[in-house]
DNA sequence: CCTTTGTGAGGGAGCGCTCTCTTCATGATC
DNA sequence: GATCATGAAGAGAGCGCTCCCTCACAAAGG
């Protein structure tokens, strides 16, 4: 008992598979009467197209890969940064009608499989997102000649599209924020410095402090909460006399907010703290937490434009997204 | 400039495509001096296989679908239930050689799209997360004939497997330790009454408090942190003297102890809080929260691998998963 | 009147693979 | 030496669709 094709449909409404396959795909040179006669031979039968069969020929299969190239994969288990991405690139994806694969490349064979796939031609474009420095995923999956762009700029040169906020704009942001209300010592917990966002939030925390003639106090985590923790814990080692402390997002803030209270020390009142990326999360600390806030989701559903952009043959460019200071009550 | 099909390598190698499908699939049935021939032309040519090709007369396509069922799908955007859920199943799926296809079925257009795609045979199976009461898409998709299992218990009957956590015993433990903790007045803050996580620790909280001949104090949130926030300022108008709360789930525990916090009171020594699920954050919380561990994680495999077990023609029943109290200083 | 142009429908090749069936070679058995 | 079982390789028929080409017919133009 086989599901009905093109041809049982064509037998039923006594016209051919060509016919069929025109109302079908929306041709309009069909005459309305025998457009209707299709349509309920269609329905009668259940009729719905094989894909397989379909792609066979056209060469396309209207679906995408939205590729998670991240070692931590399964480290960490809640980071809201997955969760936003993905499902703001899932909804501009099916708002275009393409289905989204998606693939966690977290290990090695997990790559190698992921670059299998792209190359099998299983999907008409890629989305990759969070790529560290050394990952050889990126340059593989270009080299397959698959339309393909990045959320987050590349950490090396790569003729590859890309969508970002502006890391550098946004950190320099907070810096400045804390010299305004009178910081002085301010120390920062950075990202991993494989990561293009953490590179440019650095950066722009030496240039700012640098500016001012002030020194850098630096500590280094991997965007966990407990590697936040662990870093401030350092810090205040470090340098006992700190009065503020800029973490490269928002988890590790909240982390450095633990490790503070448990140092005894309260924020701000000792030490002010300013995060980065505005998670749900920033509002519900104690104090509230003061961060820069990187449109997430816009940044995902604007490589995910990119891609169908570039799927319809247009130009692509790199965009930079702005953002935005968020004062609090956390400095 | 066409990739290399079957053909061209079986040409290369001097022998019939019939032979190199053999090598390959991996059939054993090729002696080993062939075998090497073959592989010889597949890397030279560098030919990966067509899946749609391939998939058009195996009638499989080796994916599966995830479909998040989920009308808040883009309110809560930071919510780690769907980042631990996706990736544990993907991981799982992957293992197995499936490519995972992520649907977010939260209007009703992607409901009708998520099952037009599943019943086109695009997948060899559907797992399906998180669905409310009302949702006429499980029904849907079981009525398509694709394999299909829950993550979570269906609200109403419906023959599809699935795996849960023990949301009974998980809450009814939480509302006993409230009470060996000497607490007299205790309140609960609910999920959305059409979900059956929420129907299960509801009911808990009340058969443990009638029991002891305790009266209920309830109100209503949707699982996340704002409705956790509204949910305990709307308790604490209705019953000012209660000095605990059982949350469902930990978003809202956190939302809860910011209104508590806002209202003055002190946590746990005015108020006591439990939430559910143990995700990180309440690892970060002040006081740290104590907990009902659910897992998650491992549900979400659990699940994956019922599926998985359904393809191979195996027999699926539902799963049931432990739970654990986590207590820390909230309580 | 015949020719040209346009429009809508049918015919059928072919997309790249799998899988059954057939053929052939080899060695074992009597 | 004839017969048979066994194992390995080849032949080729589809899988269900799209899309190019052809064709019939009608309307317009000379």
């Amino acid at each position: 008992m086989r599901r009905p094709t093109l041809e049982a449909v064509a037998t039923r409404a006594g016209v051919s598979k060509s016919t069929v396959s025109r109302v079908v795909n929306g041709e309009p040179t069909v005459a309305s009467d025998i457009r209707d006669l299709v349509m309920r031979a269609v329905n009668d039968l259940g009729y719905i197209p094989n894909p397989a069969a379909r792609s066979l020929v056209t060469r396309r299969t209207d679906s995408i890969a939205v590729i998670v190239s991240d070692p931590s994969a399964g480290l960490v288990s809640d980071d809201p940064m997955f969760s936003t991405v993905v499902r703001a690139a899932s909804r501009e994806f099916e708002a275009a009608g393409k289905q989204v694969m998606l693939m966690l490349a977290g290990s090695d064979d997990a790559r190698v499989r992921a670059r299998q796939f792209v190359a099998a031609r299983h999907v008409d474009g890629v989305m990759l997102v969070s790529m560290h420095g050394a990952d050889p995923l990126p340059a593989a999956l270009a080299a397959t000649g698959v339309p393909l762009v990045s959320h987050g700029r590349p950490t090396f040169r790569l003729d590859v599209p890309w969508v970002d906020n502006d890391n550098t704009g946004g950190a320099a942001q907070a810096v400045r924020h804390l010299l305004e209300r009178g910081r002085r010592r301010i120390a920062t917990i950075s990202g991993p410095l494989d990561m293009s966002a953490a590179q440019d939030r650095i950066g722009a925390y030496r240039e700012v402090l640098s500016e001012t003639g002030r020194r850098s106090i630096v500590a280094i985590g991997d965007f966990t909460r407990i590697s936040g923790a662990e870093a401030m814990a350092q810090l205040l080692e470090d340098d006992p006399a700190l009065d503020a402390v800029f973490a490269a997002n928002d988890l590790m803030a909240i982390g450095a907010m633990r490790a503070l209270r448990r140092a005894g020390r309260r924020v701000p009142d000792d030490v002010a703290v300013v995060g980065y990326d505005d998670i749900e999360a920033a509002l519900y600390t104690d104090p509230p937490l003061t961060t820069v806030r990187s449109p997430m989701g816009e940044q995902a559903a604007a490589s995910a434009r990119l891609l169908l952009g570039l799927l319809r043959g247009e130009p692509a460019a790199p965009v930079i997204l702005p953002t935005q200071l968020v004062v609090r009550e956390s400095s």
